[in-house]
DNA sequence: TCAAAAGTGTTGGACCTACACCCATGT
DNA sequence: ACATGGGTGTAGGTCCAACACTTTTGA
């Protein structure tokens, strides 16, 4: 038999074949009540959800998804769901993950490719109708519980219970899930069970390995502009590092460090009640090491 | 309809179907034979490839990997395949990419994600028998042959031709991709094309992509202890890391550098025709700065 | 006037790079 | 004896954390 022979005559049905799915974890930064007319407006990272129309987890949050059609590759399945949804479009996306627990779909065998985006809120407008068919943007707020250690041969093992509320408006979705990070013999293992989750299917696992490749990956990329708007304060930038980063940073070294990152413009954020702080672009040829 | 009744009608034929499979792309560092009695003996980096028993890509090599069965997660594939190749167990792997162009493969559509493993190749014994479907390590030489670099207005494309020889004691496969590496607004975007490939399907991809990822991460982890015997001399650590790394290192700050990640033992390896050199051992409990 | 943020300068320490140098071995 | 790798010390520079300080605005 030929190679040509073999492929006019190939059973497709020949090995077992489950569904696919894309999930895409969406990311954005926005600014939350103001209370004092000279301070600036605190802001939370908030994740992009919709609310499933149909069975399993009919009326459930979920991460905005599809499945992908036979001939359409994994990136236009994403930017396809993005935009029914919302009016997203050539956001940036990151492939991160891809699920293959073969229980983690009630209804059979579906395997999920999840992206990472991340947006400046104020390009995006949400079509949000208030139907069942809705999408929102909620904020996260992520508790660490209770943390265990211990020493083995291998390495050791590190147990931490974290509770992820995410809120909008007029809801509030709560999960929690237990994450373990292992050592075995210098590589690093983390694997993550749900405790407890409000969102459906496996999203909420999704959603942890997406804010910790976030973290990471604001240390050493430019990952961080893809939530700015095009003129920006440093001291807006910074808080947007703070909050990646989840601590607080020194504002001279944080600007020493971001130098070459932007670029001055001639414009100023006037009428705050302060001195006016100069606008900053994003420099588009800062190269990074890689290159 | 409830939920129970909506699963128990649910057909998973509503939704387009494909095949998933995984690959792996499995490294060691090998030794080259010797010329000089004092001199240490070169060190290569290997991948380990097997002959395609099957159409389609007949008699070709390929990456070992499998199709995904019903019942089982993309782990236990993974090990599934490797096992019936070679005697390799518990080795590490980590999930790399999926890659999901819908005209990857001749048959039909079929969706693969693929696992980077490292082996000590002396605690690895492949079942090498001669026959088509056999099991070789093949040594990894890269020549980047031409590169062409642009400026435009989101920042920057560089197009490098890489040239990937692959050879064990009686083969050679040749293969040759333009990997474009493209800076839009601060993102790095890499998509590789195959010029020419003797490999089977895009697994010449997947290798690139696979090597790639495996020198960044030696940067900052200590994933190249996976290629280490359990006793090792401080020079021949440094071989690796300058074969992983692409570039020669200073001894004395190698050492200052890999200090905390090593425990020195009482033993030394002598009989070389040069002073004695200490053994060490990977110090298990060495903490990166993730923890 | 003054709270709040904008913006800059300095200092000490940690770490990295490059180089120089001595030590021990077995053929 | 000597080539070869084993092993250590030092000087200079860079980068970063921490802190102190000055400037400017608008209610």
């Amino acid at each position: 038999m030929t190679e040509e022979e073999f492929l006019k005559n190939y059973d497709s049905n020949r090995f077992f074949k489950p569904s696919v799915t894309v999930d895409s974890i969406v990311f954005t930064i926005r600014d939350e009540e103001i209370e004092n007319y000279r301070k600036l407006p605190e802001k939370k990272l908030q994740v992009l959800l919709v609310k499933r129309a149909e069975y399993p987890y009919k009326d459930k949050w979920s991460l905005p998804g599809t499945f992908v059609r036979k001939e359409e590759s994994f990136e236009e399945a994403v930017q396809r769901s993005l935009k029914a949804k919302t009016n997203m479009e050539y956001i940036y996306l990151e492939q991160l993950y891809s699920w293959g627990d073969p229980k983690r779909d009630p209804r059979t065998r579906v395997i999920s490719t999840s992206y990472m985006g991340l947006v400046n809120s104020e390009k995006i407008h949400i079509k949000s109708g208030g139907s069942t068919n809705d999408a929102s943007w909620f904020t996260i707020t992520l508790n660490s519980v209770k943390e265990k250690m211990n020493e083995n041969k291998h390495g050791y093992i590190k147990e931490e219970e974290i509770d992820i509320i995410l809120e909008n408006k007029n809801e509030i979705i709560k999960n929690k899930v237990k994450v373990v990070k292992e050592l075995v013999n210098g590589n690093q293992i983390i694997y993550t069970q749900i405790l407890y989750s409000e969102l459906a299917f496996d999203h909420v696992k999704m959603l942890i390995y997406a804010i910790e490749r976030l973290k990471n990956k604001v240390e050493y990329t430019t990952i961080a502009f893809n939530l700015m708007p095009e003129k920006f304060t440093l001291t807006k930038l910074q808080q947007v590092y703070e909050i990646l980063l989840g601590k607080t940073l020194l504002k001279a070294n944080f600007r020493r460090k971001i130098a070459n990152m932007v670029i001055e413009t001639e414009e100023y954020d006037e009428n705050a009640g302060h001195r006016p702080s100069k606008l900053y672009i994003f420099n588009k040829n800062w190269q990074s090491h890689i290159f």
